[in-house]
Order: structure tokens, then C-alpha cells, then sequence
DNA sequence: TATGAATGAGTGTTCATTCAT
DNA sequence: GATGAATGAACACTCATTCAT
């Protein structure tokens, strides 16, 4: 023992910092390689430190996996706090959120394949804060609809959880290949795809589904102009008549 | 010269049925414990056989979980098809095909967690059979939705696809809790609610969104519609005859 | 994966001797380094097999020093149980005992010191098959001194546990030296004084505590000592006679 | 910059309070732990210092244990030794250092053991200053015998050493189920145990070996009757011989 | 064909000790 | 002198897979 030829190099750092900046290699590390791939020293090496010194901040390799992904997601919930609070209009506010989410899965596909793959799946997902952060923020879709409906604009019979079930559903299952780097999505098409979808299923019969502000659609249309030629017809069968 | 006192048994079978058994075996050790957690020497145990056995028939343990999932699939589909062949009209379809999905995850909940976590999130995965099973079983849906638009009963721009992921999507989110043995969910209120939400995103605008049988359709509407002008057609046709 | 160089050479032999060699193996290491400065690796290494197939036998490094122990005394007290039975006469039944106890730490003064600090300070000792054939084996003493009170051949008022504490106590810190490598004792001499001394302790007062055969037992002066006051009550009986 | 919300609490201390407090701590852990279950980070915080303090004051976690248990073992003979000097008569100093160490037994279980089993196990012990303590504690037993040989009290065929050796290893193995806290012992009664032991071990054939200043035992008070008898009669004899 | 003993690579976690501040 | 963050060596145990019998 003691016959160390390096010489011992403390680098001390505040807390704060090493915190982020173990944080940030593991999030570095797990995104490239899962989670069981993943080892503790690469994270630490990765970081510029060593092993031991992980666990001085965090309890062990699932705890440190958790907290990644809490940064994660209050990170992602504190981006878009603002910008929603400023959204308008049902359609509008339903569009951001599932805008929004597909936006995050395209800039971090890995971490979402990881929340999805190894934390949700765990027994104990439903004590963790992940899972209370990710029900706000999947809630936001099940307040616009309970509120909608009580306002009169949605169907009554909507189930606002079921709501939620297949904007999220749709969203990972459309997303799936892209987590898994197969494939791709168009962000744009895909949040507006998605949000009609929904849009028509909530809004009340006899109303348009269009989108709020948009041409009505073909049957309307259809019909109106059968209506028009109709009444044009019963103008030209008086003239007529009365122009012998 | 050894002591074993149980003798050794060698019960040579027909191949097909030690594979059944073997599957079988492996089919409820995965569902109890995860794939991880499950061990070969348990599922041999199970299966009256020793590992080394397991490994004439398949070539590892993530070979014997595929092609559980395969057969559990298969046996899914077929016992599907015929019933599903003879439903008439696409919300019967639609509704069908939901509750039939909803009604395996009640039966399999541990093999449609294992499928959905372990099997799909493979990097591999659409390489794989079950990946084909999985694209066919859930295609049923693309094709009705397909042939509805075709047909002019469904709204033309509504992106097949994206039904599909969305009721595939919500299905798996909505069960969730329960496949992981925490929440239930009602069969029937469950199908009867995805498949009307997305009957209501198929039908056009101003189409009764009710189910069918109970309003009448678009295309009655349509053909009012072109009816109407027919008749307009007709009367115009007759009066620029009778104004020469 | 799967780039081994070197070919897997798997080489079978009957349990028994697995777990013997393991066993030797173990001894010879624990011996030679204490318990924890052990490795099991080592252990495998010189059993010339590898970690894992240890681990087919033994439960954790604990149960194989639990079982190398037990091994070692089971071994010591057949070896002894034969001839123990053969010995005649309390002094030397006690003489053997210590002779025997003495011997087995000169032979195996490594082991000994092992079962002592590493197993009998374990806080679950008292449940452990190594407590009862130790409590057997001393217990040897109990009886011996038990049944000499009974016989009233040793004092009445004599502890027989603590004899056999006493006795044990002795020897371990006598030899505590030779076990740790750094002093020596003579077997014979240590065997007899102990013998003696333990001897002393229980014959009754006036009895000579010479070894018997050598000199006579206080028996012999209870008897003396009756005779002579037979012959006086005789005396006395005629001298009254001869005085009416 | 540091969001350390308890501040740190610089305490300078005389350096002899440090070390009191220190090893205070230490012991208290040690006792409740055993050696290597009780952290320096444990201690410290029990001392109300932080780990690299005790490093000013101890080389090592070793060191520590070693001084606690010098400490521990100063008091004990300090308490003692007035006590000691003032007490008269062979066997009941033996008696007052039998009942000395069981009686710090009782007091402090945990620390006899961990003395016992950590350090005296040690391959260095014999370097220890807590071995020369040990050996001048013990040797009063020695020198008790040394000198009663000399005055021809005690026989002189005792090896003092071994007297020694059964004293204090019979008081442990009486002691260690108390240690190890699953058994009782009365002090009282344990020490007369022990020193009677020894004491008759100790006394030359012939002379009573019952505690100084009690009464003699049963043989030699049928002698001595017989004895005083023969004479009686002989004295009746001349009487009647010379009064015909 | 079936056996099942043997293989052996692989890694998270602990904690006494150090030393820059 | 005191701090306490950082160090980094150390190791038991698992289990899918192989292959001699």
C-alpha cells in the first residue's frame, strides 16, 4: 500500500457545479449508450472525475438516472410555462402542448426513449416525482378539455383523461422509430395532424371541426352551393315566367 | 461412481412438443419476473428439462422471449380473424379491432408490458418478425381508415397513420397502470370511448358523429346534395330550352 | 463480444471432489491470510477452477469458511472420538482431552485462530452447526466432572461449565501466541500442567491431588480414619465393660 | 457564492479537549458497531468535528481503535490500583482482580470485545503498548503466585504463567456470551467461582484448600475428631489401668 | 438427444485517507 | 487549525452460455 505514483489531484468545485456537471455527462452517457449499457466510471470520466465522487451527490446509477431525467423534464415544463400561459383559443393551446412535445422528443430522442423504456416501466414509477411532473404536465391537456366541455364548446360525453391518454399515446407511438433513430417526423405536420384529429373528436356535432378561422369544409361548402343554385334557379324559373 | 441419488431422467420428445414446452414455460416465468429477472434455469426448471436443452431450440434467452412474444401474437391475430372478417360497417370495425386489443392486455397484461418495454424498444426490433405481426395486426386499422376516405365516408385529409398510433397509442397509455398491476380499466367503456372519439375525428363536418345506425350518413347527405342538383341541372337545362 | 481468444476447457469431476478441492483450497488460503485479506478468486485460482464454480457449492465466502471450519472440527473429533473412548480413569480422560485440543491447535494454529476471532464473534455463532459440535466437544469436560461429582470422587461444590471454561480459556490463551506465529509451547508439558491444575481444583480437600496411582486417594484416609475409630468404639466398648 | 445553508462552524479547541472528545466519540461508536461497521464520518460527526480533524490527532482509523482501548484499559487500572494495594491476603487478591475484570466486563461489553477480537488478533500486537498494559494488568496474577510459592504457601510445581492464562482465558469464555450480548453472568458469585479454582489449584496437599479463615474441611475434621479420640482413649486407658 | 457442471466476463458501491482552501 | 469535497483502490457475486459426457 501507499506506494501512489501519481500524485492525488483534488479539483474542488461547488456543489452546484459538480452536480451539473455529473448530471450533464450522464445525460451525455445514458442518451448514447441506455441505460444498463452505461457505466458509472465512463459518466464519472466523462465529468473529469471519479467514480467515488458520483455518489457523494447522488445515491447510486438509478438515482442518478432518475434526477437526469427530473432536470429533464422541469426543464422542459419551465420553457414552455411562459408561452402557454400566452396561448389563446382551445385549438391554439391544444396545438403548443402537443407541439411542444414533439418538439422535445426531437431534440432529445434518447432521454425520452430512456423515461419511457427503463423509469415509467418501473413498479415503483407512481411514488416518484417523475411521474407527478409528468401528470402536470400531461394534465394540461385534461384542464382544457374539462373546461371546454363545461363551457359548452366540447361534447359533454369526452372523456378528458382519454383525451390525454391518446394525445400522449399518438405522440410516442408516431415518435417511436425517430426514439429509436429509424425514422423521422415532421414536427409542424405532425402537431397539426394530431390536433385536428383530437380537435374534431371533441368539438359537438353540427359544429364545424374546422379550425377556428378556416374555410368551412366540403359538405358545408357542397351544400351551400346547392342552396345558391337552387335560389339562383327559382330567381331564373320566375324571370323567366314572368318574361314570356 | 456418482452419488445423485435423483437418477437422471431422459425423456426424449417429439421436438415440437418440447419447444411447446419450453415456450410455455418461458411464457409464464417472463410473465411473473420481466425478462431480466427471469432466469434459464427457472424456465428449464418449469419446462422439467435443464438449460443446456433450451439452447438445442433456441439460440438465447432473447430468442426465446422474440419468439414467445411471436406466438403470442400469432395466437393473438388468428384467434381475431375470423370473427374480425365478418364485423360489418367501420365503426363495428374500428371498435372490434380496440376491444379486441383492449381485451389481450386484460388477458396478458406481464407479455404486453414485456413486448412493449423489451421487444419494441430493441434497436433491432423492425427486423424482426413480430415487428411484421405487430405492422399487420395494427395496419387492420390503416385499412379501414384508408378505405373510408377512398370511399368518401371519411374525411380525406386524415392521415391513416396517424389513427393507427393514435388508437394503438391510446390504448397502451390508457392501460398502463393496469399492465403494470396497479390500475383497472372497464373493457367495454374503454372501447366504446376510443372508438367514438375516433369515429368522430374520421367523419367529416356537419356528418352526424353518432354511430352508425342511429343517424344517417354523409354520404346520404351527399347524395341529397347532388340529387338536388341534378334536379337543378335538369330544370336549367329545361329553361335555357325554353328560352331560345 | 464473443472474440475469445482462449478455448473454453471445461473439465468435470464428480461433486465430491469439486467441493473438496474447493474446500482445501479455501483452507490453505484463510490459513494463510485471515478471512478478509482472502480473495476468492485465490481460493479458486489454487482449487485451479474459476470464481463461478464455487459459487455452485457454496452459498458466499462466508459459508465456505463456515463449512471449511466445520469440516476441520468434525474431522478433529473423529479423529479423537475413538480413542477418547479407550481412556480410562478421570486424570487421564482430562489429560487427553487437553492433549488432544493442544494438539490440533499446533497443527493447525491458522485455522484455529480463524474459528475464534472470525466465527465464534459472528453475532449469529449461537445458531451455527460449528457452535454445536464446539458445545460437544467441550462439553466432554462437563461430563467428565458431572459424573466425578456424583461419584463423589470430586468436590461437591465445584461448577462443572466453568470447568470446562476454564479449562478451554486456559489452553486458547495459552497458545494464544503460537497461533499468531510469534511463541511456541511444549504439547506434553502444557497438557500435564493444565491437566493438574484443573485436577487440583476439583479433588476434595485432604485427598491428595497427586495423580492417581501415584499416592492414595482420600478414600483411602476416609477409610483409615473409620478404622481407627472402629477400633476405638471396640476399645471403648470394653473398657466399660471391664468397669461395671 | 456557496448556498451552504448551515455555516460552517470553525471550533478551536485545546488540543487535549479535541482528542478527549474525539476518542469519546470513537469508543461510543466502536462499542455500538465493532470495529469495521463504525465510520470515521460517524465519529466525527458524533465528536461534532468533520473526518479530516481526527486525522490531526490520529494517523489512522487503527490508531484510533488502539488509543480508545489504551485509554479504556489506563482507567481500568488506575481505578484499581489503591484499591488493590489495600487489600490483604492471598487469595483474596485473587479474588479482587477476578472480580476487577469481570466486573469491567459487565461494565463495557462491547469494548472487551472488540479488544479481544480486533486487536489482540493482531499480528503486531505484541508492539502494542496496550499488550504491555494487558501483560502488567495480568501479571499481578503472576506475581501473586510467584511470591506465595516463594513463601511456601502455594505449591511449588505452579507455573505462575499458566495460573495466569486459566484466570483470565476462563473469565472470557464464562464472559463471551455476555459480550456478544446473549447471555448473563452473576459477579459475584462467578468471581468466588474462579478464585476458589484457582486457589485450590494453588494449595499444597494437606493443607485446606477452603478460603483462608473458614473452616476446615470434612477429612481433616474426621481426622482431627479421630485424633483427638485415640488420645481420649488412651487416657481412659491409663485411668482405668491405674485405678483397678 | 439430453445433461448439467463449469465457465468467466463484467461492475456498482464503499469508505479510509488526502489536501486545497 | 479546521474543513469536507475529492480520491481511487478494491472485490464479491451473477448467470447466460458452452461442451464433455
Amino acid at each position: 500500500m501507499a506506494q501512489r505514483t501519481t500524485r492525488r489531484q483534488v479539483n474542488r468545485l461547488p456543489p452546484e457545479k459538480r452536480v451539473q456537471d455529473i448530471m450533464m455527462a450522464a445525460r451525455e452517457i445514458f442518451t448514447e449508450k441506455g441505460y444498463s449499457d452505461s457505466l458509472i466510471s465512463d459518466i464519472a470520466e466523462r465529468a473529469g472525475i471519479v467514480e467515488g465522487t458520483i455518489y457523494r451527490f447522488f445515491t447510486n446509477k438509478r438515482d442518478l438516472l432518475q434526477r437526469v431525467a427530473e432536470g429533464w423534464f422541469v426543464e422542459m415544463m419551465a420553457s414552455s410555462e411562459a408561452a402557454f400561459g400566452a396561448v389563446r383559443g382551445d385549438w391554439n393551446r391544444l396545438r403548443f402542448i402537443i407541439y411542444h412535445h414533439l418538439a422535445s422528443i426531437r431534440r432529445d430522442p434518447g432521454l425520452s426513449r430512456l423515461v419511457i423504456q427503463e423509469l415509467r416501466s418501473d413498479p415503483r414509477y407512481r411514488e416518484t416525482r417523475l411521474f407527478q411532473l409528468h401528470r402536470d404536465y400531461a394534465n394540461r391537456v385534461v384542464e382544457i378539455v374539462r373546461r371546454g366541455v363545461a363551457a359548452g364548446v366540447f361534447r359533454p360525453d369526452v372523456p378528458p383523461a382519454l383525451v390525454r391518454d391518446m394525445v400522449f399515446g399518438g405522440i410516442e407511438h408516431r415518435t417511436w422509430a425517430f426514439m429509436r433513430r429509424e425514422g423521422d417526423f415532421e414536427l409542424d405536420a405532425t402537431a397539426d395532424a394530431i390536433t385536428d384529429m383530437v380537435w374534431r373528436a371533441l368539438r359537438p356535432d353540427g359544429a364545424s371541426t374546422d379550425r377556428p378561422g378556416e374555410h368551412p369544409y366540403v359538405t358545408d361548402r357542397l351544400e351551400a352551393a346547392a342552396a345558391r343554385l337552387e335560389r339562383l334557379a327559382d330567381r331564373l324559373d320566375t324571370a323567366s315566367d314572368a318574361n314570356p
